[in-house]
DNA sequence: ACTAATTCCTATTAATTCGATAGGAATTAT
DNA sequence: ATAATTCCTATCGAATTAATAGGAATTAGT
């Protein structure tokens, strides 16, 4: 399951992506409109600034707005920033790699074998699913909804 | 990542459908040959049993057996019950499904949209990996490392 | 220049989970 | 009987998670 911050980081994502583009919006009104903690928030949102995701203007008026285009932010780098390596072993994540302690012979284990592949396929999914496809989503569900 | 709990149920499930069907093997045995706990590993072994994979024999000459077939044992369902649910979020679980609390509307939300497909997808892909599945990858990556 | 509103940054806390350990009861082959 | 095993419950320390606190730095508006 995704934690909390993870699941708040998309939640703020879609939300300034809902807005205009460029245009500043205060952490206090993300929070109450997503229900999330103010000073947890600050934190997410922070961390999706330093990692390049979002920019943010200080000061009165200030706020934060997106810096990366909608389609270009997806949920596998999302998860990277607040969750860790996809991978489900430390054996098969490429940026976290690490050797498990007994393993007799890496390149015969059919368990690393298996999971190298469910590495891949997840990380393909996730890579499709970005804040614009989440916010296309919605506008066909909307749609669909209304002509019923 | 998968808690060390799963991984070493996989590694003892791998261990007993490697030996002969029906052979009660002991936990220590096990837990030296995986580079487990002995202790950790006999609450793990135990969970399985409670789970009807496993069965086992009390007393001298006792120990653990599979009960299921390693092509029925999936790691879907050895994950669901070291980890709990599969899907990323509460609101896309079939079995430990929960609202999210501020959810204006589950059937037009495009968070949820995407994540009960990613869900959806990775059950699929964790339930064709079997033990058996493990087990024949093993042997071909050892013919393809011996022929060459 | 002053004020108020905001982001930025560090530290702390409470609750939960994870990995492991301890000890003994129940069972069974020899 | 004895020794070896599973079964069961309780506990513990460390790490992680979710949240809170407080104040420094910055900036728009007056």
């Amino acid at each position: 399951m995704l934690s909390k911050k993870t699941k708040y980081a998309i939640n703020a994502l879609v939300y300034l992506a809902k807005g205009k583009r460029g245009e500043a919006i205060q952490i206090s009104r993300i929070a109450e409109s997503e229900h999330i903690s103010r000073k947890f928030l600050e934190a997410i949102l922070l961390a999706l600034k330093n990692a390049g995701v979002l920019s943010s203007k200080k000061g009165m008026a200030g706020g934060y707005y997106l810096l990366m285009e909608p389609a270009e932010i997806n949920i596998a780098d999302v998860m990277r920033l607040f969750e860790g390596p996809i991978a489900l072993l430390p054996c098969v994540s490429h940026k976290y790699y690490e050797r498990c302690e007994e393993c007799k012979d890496e390149t015969t284990c059919g368990i690393r074998n298996v999971f190298a592949e469910i590495r891949n396929e997840t990380v393909n999914q996730l890579k499709k699913a970005t804040i614009q496809n989440i916010l296309d989503r919605e506008n066909i569900l909307e749609v669909a909804l209304k002509s019923k």
